[in-house]
DNA sequence: GATGAATGAGCGTTCATTCAT
DNA sequence: AATGAATGAACGCTCATTCAT
């Protein structure tokens, strides 16, 4: 029973995530989500209570994505200085392959996230945690102490935000392309990361 | 009189900056405008042809302020390194002093955009040559050849529109000082700019 | 429950209906359909995709009425004369009869009628192509043949449709019997017939 | 003065007959008309109460243009035969060269026409004045008495309004040729006028 | 639990009309 | 007499939400 409840659930969700990426926040309708996953207009309200909860519990969703798509490349290398540069290149990634998911996660204005609950902010802190892990396995290794991880960390995400962002609202001359555009970025990030 | 006509063409563009900073984009509407505003529904339609226009004269009125804003400050000093850090952080000051232009200027869906006149584009594209222009100072000054100054410009713009975005989103913690992350961000930018 | 669905929306075009012979196409509004149904705006938009749909309906409605009222009329006779001068009569009948139908029938704007679908136009010349299967019933019985029947019906049709607009425009003088007026075009439409 | 006011009272008749014409009546504004005849918004108020008046006003302009135009033509003949053939030509011309107009001078709904002053009705009916003198010398030609000359001239008028309407709502197949509609129509209503 | 018909406020836009100058 | 800025009701249409079944 609550694992059918939890399937229509998901179902929900699903289509929802596909439509706001096929068409845009704008064009995102209940009843088209409802259309879409094949279930009544009223099902959908079951299992959210509105609109703004729907699309919370998807940044939700979207926030543990990104985590464990990222985390699970970067352990797949040891050095800190690869898991780095892999992380910048598969959040960049991330980012424009899903652009109205990043969209939702980070653009939407304060004010409109009021009714986002904390806790789940949290678990949205947990992909900027992994650099400024990261950043420490570093600065083990080269023997420093680094007291301002957590600076740095924000300072390494500005420079990606950025690109994705640009991108994302076609800003990039189109003179300067795109993948050298992206990789100038993250290899300044890099190596000015300590 | 053509003064009270311009009162309210600016009390317009005014109301609705306030509006989509305080609200977003997605729900302005030219009823709350023209409540807020005072006037009738039917009188902004004097001032703008439609809802599209009225955006795009706050865009440009943006650009404009912000060009005359910074170069204003660059051009106070001579050193190129000097007027690049000015830039840089005029630039970050701008965006965080002026979030409802910043926003439209910078975040509007590219759908949106598409329609803006190509002539204003020529406009909100000078900032961003005053950044290719310094650096190519700077390499003069040095001695060196830079080929890629658009490519530079582009990487220090993403830094700066990074920091500005997670500010706007108040996506920063609480823990992390502002004007720490963006000095961190704006020395970062300079020290790596050719 | 499937009742109730089909009574709204046979309500929606009764009203329609009724609304369109009193004020008019233009001043036909979605909201006073609405408000003289006793339903809301939205509910217009269940059964009618949009205005045109909705006209489009009501339109078809009327071809099928009039074709099927006229045909049963027709066949109850055998002799082509007869079955031509009860063509004539039945089809200004109807005209006189049911205002609201032959206005939207026959005197909506060629523009409107773009958007007409074709099958439905198909069913709207069947009245039509009555006269023309008349016309070669009487020309086989006389012996004769008829190589211009398209046109000949038109020329029919023409007297018919016109008797009919000048009445529904109240344009016929008060001196001029309105029945004395109708069969004169009849007697004359029968007699030149082939 | 008084030159100069209905020298602005009839350009904004002029401009409302071309726009009319030219647009149609369901995109045809005030203010359209005030832009194009080169004053200003207000100042057509100063002549027509309101723009049903304005219309009216057309309309009226409008049936003394036509039968003008139509009286002109048929006294350029003595025959009454070929005086009652250039009638209908004619009318049908005026119809069809004119649609907009047509249509607002006979198609109007008796109801959007309340408004309309009675005495101007009398100068819409000389038109059709004009085809019962001419059946009336038609009969003395040939020594008949017609004592219904009314209502011949009104059975005639239904083939030539007819032919008009039909072919303003483009309801002929294209298969028929439309002159040879209209001369067929003509042909039948002359023979058969008396 | 699941449905989907019904609602009605809201959208961008147009336009006849008024009225202070 | 002439102006044109300002009004506000109306348009077709969309959509989040409710609720009787």
């Amino acid at each position: 029973m609550s694992l059918v409840q939890s399937d229509i659930r998901q179902s929900i969700l699903d289509t929802t995530r596909v439509l706001l990426v096929k068409f845009g926040y704008n064009s995102l309708s209940m009843r088209k989500i409802a259309n879409k996953t094949g279930c009544a207009l009223g099902t959908i309200y079951l299992y959210f209570e509105n609109k703004d909860v729907l699309i919370h519990s998807l940044i939700d969703e979207g926030f543990e994505k990104m985590y464990q798509l990222i985390l699970n490349k970067v352990n797949q290398y040891q050095e800190p200085e690869k898991r780095l540069e892999i992380f910048c290149r598969q959040y960049v990634n991330f980012g424009i392959s899903n652009p109205e998911y990043y969209e939702i996660m980070y653009l939407l204005h304060p004010e409109r996230m009021n009714r986002y609950p904390k806790d789940k902010f949290r678990r949205a802190r947990r992909t900027l945690e992994l650099i400024s892990n990261i950043l420490e396995e570093l600065a083990e290794k080269r023997g420093i102490i680094i007291k301002d991880s957590k600076l740095q960390s924000y300072s390494i995400w500005a420079s990606l935000h950025g690109v994705i962002t640009i991108l994302l609202a076609r800003r990039l001359d189109k003179k300067v392309d795109q993948n050298e555009f992206i990789e100038t970025v993250i290899h300044k990030a890099v190596r000015s990361a300590i």
